[in-house]
DNA sequence: TTGTAGGCGTTATCAA
DNA sequence: TTGATAACGCCTACAA
């Protein structure tokens, strides 16, 4: 059904090598005979096996990405990036999800490991999620680069933001508002949100404001789904314990989502009772009513970067290379809701 | 390296073909050369080369999923339910964007049939996009899914939902809150569409309210992002006309955010100035200001559903099937934006 | 400039 | 129950 190497060459008189050699425009192979193939190859639409290719090759041209989640803004907008350089770059992609699971990641490291990835691109869950797994994967050749969650063990390129910066200057910006009682809404354990609380304490403490244990709130995402509810009773708690915040800080796109319905749901006014700002990468940011003032990361330039460097080290797998930390910077965008 | 059956073989003194018969408990093997194959197997950290086998068996045990936008909502949880049974039925997903663009989407066809898939799953442009890519991919023995984007000319499986329905639903919503002047924004030649309008268009049929065809926008997604602007420049242009809608429903969940955002940044108040409502499958709608009216698509549903019915083709490949057409009900989330 | 032979790692067929 | 052999489709020395 499908036309190989050799039925080309035998339609034309020809060995397989030299078939070969000509579809692969080796000097070898004078150009009448170039021109027969290629044009008999078109004509019956031959199309190389790549499985066949990548066997004798070794190179798959394909690079697997573990992100956490796609339907989330800031991936998806990372996976756009990936994609426009994994097209330049003539490598496919396999997108696996590890949903902060780190059984899943694991999973996914081995699925692809089995089915032959020249590169993985990688946002692990932790400091340490898989790291021999990923370790192993570099001792057998196939290079690795981390993105977005760059605090990671691992020995390797890494491309991220500033964390520690986004994070100072959106809690800045709020004391600035002249706001007291700042609220902290983070992740448990996810690599990246140590360095943004560390950012908030460090804008607090440049106001005098004292860090208050009781207005921060760190979600667990290991289990299913429950992080809106656990912010709405953390909520709740400190208005019944007349704690009521005055700002709220949130770490994350998917946090400052679910904040914002939390606070709609209880009836709080967003900025008059409480301001809110957080990391998003929502398009919709000034859509939203009211609109919502954002740390924006450059995500689809992170999801490039990322790529690249991971080509990079496909492609001088034996060289010794240097291996950077890039940490670019997030954007302020200030909006009604922090107002 | 990386370990081989034949370094096996070696290792224990036995032939590569009962390896792996051995690693595939095949019964032609004993039990004591099974267990001794398999231990070493462990022990040395054994993982079989899918390519190898890929290229011996014709099995990739991978699908190709087209989609035409993964950072939306929407598609993101087709995704999800995708993942959940390709993951039971242990196969690979390779996920290509189309992004409404037809030659990406004939180029997305390329790619996966050159790399090799067992089947796939595609939400196509339009109609007939690409129906001779993915006739030929039938042909050569490799299945074909439809999902969302059903109405299509391709003979298989097709999995979406009943768009007229949840269209008029909608329509009808607006209707009995006493709206008059219904304005409808959809997108052009995006294979669903088409029912909508029709929904929409019967809504107001039984209503005796007339269709205006001043009231209907098909937004051009071809081109890049300037479906926004377009909007925005329509909704204006009736505003100077003295035209005003009193009502709008939204035929995507793309173009219902979008939509909330013109209205937001023209300072509408929506319900009272304009009701609103639209498809989309945001899990935020109950947090935007106001709380989104939306028709609501068993995405997750559709995803199962058409990746198993794919499965199921690969699986009987060579038996004759009757090919279905499902049409999932969708669900009608009535909140304030309509009110 | 072209062809031959061997092999990438696996599995299927047949023989032992 | 195990083993030898050939083959999947392609590429690459090396020979012609």
């Amino acid at each position: 059904m499908r036309i190989t190497l050799k039925d080309i060459a035998k339609a034309l008189n020809l060995s397989a090598s030299s078939v070969s050699k000509a579809l692969n425009d080796s000097h070898e192979i004078s150009q009448e005979t170039k021109k027969l193939v290629k044009d008999y190859a078109e004509k019956h639409h031959f199309r190389i096996n790549k499985i066949a290719q990548t066997l004798k090759t070794g190179k798959t041209y394909s690079i697997g990405v573990i992100l956490f989640n796609i339907s989330n803004n800031f991936v998806a907008q990372m996976l756009d990036g990936i994609q426009v350089v994994s097209e330049q770059a003539k490598y496919d992609i396999i997108i696996m999800q590890s949903r902060n699971n780190e059984l899943l990641e694991k999973k996914a490291i081995e699925v692809l490991r089995n089915r032959g990835v020249d590169g993985l691109l990688i946002s692990p869950i932790n400091h340490q999620s898989s790291e021999t797994e990923l370790r192993a994967l570099q001792e057998n050749g196939i290079p690795v680069v981390l993105i977005d969650r760059i605090f990671h063990n691992l020995h390797t390129h890494k491309v991220g933001v500033n964390n520690f910066e986004g994070a100072y200057r959106a809690t800045k910006h709020l004391v600035d508002q002249g706001k007291k009682r700042l609220m902290h809404i983070t992740g448990k354990d996810l690599g990246i949100t140590e360095e943004r609380l560390n950012g908030f304490k460090a804008a607090l403490a440049t106001a005098n404001i004292p860090f208050h244990p009781d207005l921060l709130l760190a979600c667990d995402y290991t289990e299913g789904s429950q992080v809106e509810i656990e912010i709405k009773r953390k909520i709740v708690q400190l208005l019944d314990a007349g704690q009521k915040p005055d700002a709220i800080f949130c770490a994350t796109d998917d946090i400052t989502s679910r904040t914002l319905g939390v606070l709609a749901e209880l009836n709080i006014a967003v900025p008059t009772e409480i301001a809110l700002i957080g990391f998003s990468n929502t398009p919709y940011a000034h859509a939203l009513n009211p609109a919502l003032s954002a740390v924006v990361q450059p995500a689809f330039e992170m999801g490039k970067l990322g790529f690249q460097k991971l080509i990079e080290l496909v492609n001088k797998k034996h060289q010794e290379v240097a291996f950077e930390t890039i940490a670019l910077d997030t954007e302020l965008h200030i909006r009604k809701s922090s107002l």
